[in-house]
DNA sequence: TGCCAGCATGTCTGTTCTGACATATAGTAC
DNA sequence: GTACTATATGTCAGAACAGACATGCTGGCA
């Protein structure tokens, strides 16, 4: 009951570590959190790869180097449509993205 | 130049179906609309491997029966975000999303 | 040292998305 | 026919998100 009403206050502020349990997160909540996180990941690494900024990628898909930022940060007022189309505008296939969604996260070192 | 835009002027009203080309959509607006597409497709038949009406989901996820119908119609005032929340919540994994969006278009008769 | 490039963080304002509700349409059972 | 179930469609108020801007913090280099 009241999945709405719990998610609106979670949505706060998460806190990256290991993210659930504690904050008694829902599985998919928990699920959401971590696909943000990967993609995250995987965006400041697909950006790096082709040598560009933040501010080229924000030029890119139309946005700002603040919310690049963020996006590879993975705050919580970034959505999954946001990195994706970050993804998408940073050179990665369709193919590359979901690999990324479906990856389980690394140990630290990653 | 003008990415966003023309962003937000073809957001208004997509058009199902080979959704391009003739609408100058970005590549980027392009993928986007067909990973929605794929996904709202995956969600109907997980939904429905379920054996789950659109009511039952909605109340899962904290959400209406109006708003799952539009997820699976692919309206295009559903987000990415809001997808993979039903997709989880009808039971869908994580691999099985990230399956469904790496997958390109099929025929007609999918 | 100062200057600049690259990245991070906070906040504001306008746009978009969401859940809810009303309502409509099809199908089934009585 | 009515009644009920499942799904579809339109609208709206309020929540969430977007881009923009200011500002801060590094590290490099002249």
């Amino acid at each position: 009951m009241d999945a709405s009403k719990r998610r609106r206050l979670e949505r706060a502020g998460w806190k990256v570590g290991s993210t659930s349990e504690f904050l008694g997160l829902s599985s998919v909540e928990e699920e959401l959190v971590e696909m943000k996180l990967a993609l995250s990941a995987r965006l400041r690494k697909t950006r790096e790869s082709g040598n560009l900024t933040q501010t080229d990628l924000a030029k890119r898909m139309g946005s700002s180097q603040s919310r690049v930022a963020k996006m590879e940060a993975g705050d919580p007022t970034v959505s999954l449509d946001l990195l994706i189309q970050g993804l998408l505008a940073a050179g990665a296939t369709r193919r590359q993205i979901a690999s990324a969604l479906g990856q389980r996260k690394k140990a630290v070192g990653e």
